[in-house]
RNA sequence: CGGGGUGUAGCUCAGCCCGGUUAGAGUGCUACGUUCGGGACGUAGAGGCCGAUGGUUCGAAUCCAUUCACCCCGACCA
């Protein structure tokens, strides 16, 4: 194999970084913390695009488009919110270059921007400053929309998908008369997360609230599913929150009741961005390379003819045709790989470090006796099989590679998880990775404290499981229910 | 912003300590032939301002200074 993938035991940021450029899903553009995104790795993207807001229509959502820029002021408006955010705004300070015999291009000091713009970080405040020309009544209530989008969070650090300064994701933004509906929406909304990542990434994720220290800027609460990547660090999905009535007052959106009374607005935001391939890699693949569930695979089965010659080709094309076709007809993607260009070897390697679910080769002896090789690649395993009705087969061969990953996935989360009573025992087993399940009395100083030792966070406080109450592993004061603790990503 | 590293062929890198013909390898690329059930082989070829600038020197990929870029580890965050 020429292309050497860092083993997983040996350095598994390295083995991350390594599949992802090699697997051709992104790479390392010429600005600084930026990427591009490949075909291969954007084709997944856009099948968790396809995914999702087919999820978010059903749930009632429209989409809409709002600006890349936001005047600087609107950021000020809510105050936990421009702390947030303001240490990592990219900010446009002009609007014109003007040529320069010695530098080529500089910017025009005439073209000063009377008010600058800042790149969105996200958008709530343009949103909601758009919102309020919209929202009048209770008629126009509740307001169901979601946006996709780029955004700009100047990270000092960044790495491929999980991290970098430009990312794509998607932002919804709702609307309410009243907070029951609006706390009724952030539950659906990470319930949807919950089912994509389940159900499609075949991530199991814990379903939670964040602690106060890590709430979103400008959110009265912020739920989360919080997933286990294979080194045993916890990687946030998604994110859903309730936002009370906070950006309603910051930008004055009311509206009349029924009883002709005025009142502010309830509102939600929540997203999930490509941050998500990210997961999708770290918590399937191996040391062969990428594996992929069959739902977000851009092509779920690859088939390799093995010709000696033009006519083999023909004559395999012709024997694996009705195949295909029958394969199509189910809604699953084939590929029929007859490039005489590159040789068997050359494909299974390239499929296999792809992450293609299945893959069948089809050769001479094949024909003679009925059969086809059926791989799959969750397993590596081989297995010959009758070509008669094979698209059943593969069918539900994707089903079980797909229902493989999910447990294979919730058996190492579940290996990994651990509830310990004492801080002496969450030290010592916090190097070993996981998840730790300890008491904690709810103090900000205490979660800090935690976080200054051991560099482990309170990824969120789960909404279901055990919750018992108890002493806080740290302090001894009383605990309502056991929180999850983890380093994250 | 601190610490570490790397810039030489499309890609991965050697050469640099100890300056000296025409700068190398593997891989990829092009052509032809033999091959084709796990990244084939042979033959012939194309491909480089050695990151940039300035010094030292008869002579610099190599020594010195400056600078730029990117990567990795930390602090910050989705």
């Amino acid at each position: 194999m020429s292309e050497q993938l860092t083993k997983r035991a040996d350095d598994y940021a390295k083995w991350y970084n390594d599949l992802v450029l090699k697997a051709d899903m992104a790479e390392h553009s010429e600005v600084r913390g930026c990427m591009v995104i490949k075909p291969h790795g954007y084709a997944i993207w856009e099948k968790m695009q396809r995914a999702l807001d087919d999820m978010f229509k059903a749930t009632g959502h429209v989409n809409a488009y709002f600006p890349l820029f936001i005047p600087k002021s609107y950021l000020a408006k809510e105050a936990s919110h421009v702390e947030g955010f303001a240490k990592e705004c990219a900010v446009v300070t002009h609007y014109r270059l003007k040529s320069d015999p010695v530098h080529g291009v500089v910017v025009d000091p005439e073209a000063k921007l009377e008010e600058e713009l800042i790149i969105r970080p996200t958008s709530e405040t343009i949103i909601w400053n758009t919102y309020r020309g919209w929202i009048k009544s209770y008629r126009d209530l509740p307001l169901l929309i979601n946006q996709w989008a780029n955004v700009v969070r100047w990270e000092m650090r960044t790495r491929l998908f999980l991290r970098t300064a430009e990312f794509l994701w998607q932002e919804g933004h709702t609307a309410h008369a009243t907070k029951e509906e609006a706390v009724e929406e952030t539950m659906r909304m990470l319930d949807v997360y919950t089912r994509f990542a389940e159900e499609w990434l075949a991530i199991p994720v814990i379903k939670g609230v964040k602690s106060a220290s890590e709430r979103f800027a400008g959110a009265e609460d912020t739920y989360c599913i919080e997933a286990m990547m294979q080194d045993g660090k916890a990687l946030q999905a998604g994110t859903s929150h309730f936002l009370g009535q906070n950006f309603a007052k910051a930008f004055d959106v009311m509206f009349t009741t029924k009883e002709n009374k005025q009142e502010l607005v309830w509102a939600t935001s929540w997203g999930v961005s490509t941050r998500l391939v990210g997961a999708l890699i770290m918590t399937h693949s191996d040391d062969h390379g990428l594996v992929l569930p069959p739902k977000l695979a851009p092509v779920q089965v690859v088939i390799v003819p093995i010709a000696k010659n033009g006519e083999q080709l023909t004559a395999i094309g012709e024997y694996i045709e009705p195949t295909i076709t029958a394969l199509r007809v189910k809604g699953i993607t084939v590929k029929f790989d007859n490039d005489d260009q590159k040789k068997p070897g050359w494909k299974f390697a390239e499929y296999e470090f792809k992450g293609y679910p299945v893959r069948i080769a089809v050769g001479p002896r094949d024909m003679e006796n009925g059969t086809v090789e059926v791989a799959r690649r969750d397993t590596l395993e081989k297995q010959v099989m009758q070509v008669t009705d094979l698209a059943d087969k593969v069918e539900h061969l994707l089903t079980a590679i797909q229902d493989n990953l999910y447990q294979k996935a919730l058996a190492m989360r579940e290996n990994m998880t651990r509830a310990v009573n004492s801080y002496e025992e969450f030290k010592v087993e916090i190097e070993k990775g996981g998840f730790l399940m300890a008491h904690w009395d709810g103090t900000a100083e205490t979660e800090e404290r935690v976080k200054q030792e051991t560099k482990a966070t309170i990824r969120c406080i789960p909404l279901e499981g055990d919750r018992v109450p108890g002493t806080c592993m740290v302090t001894g004061k009383p605990s309502t229910q056991r929180v999850l603790f983890a380093r994250a990503y």
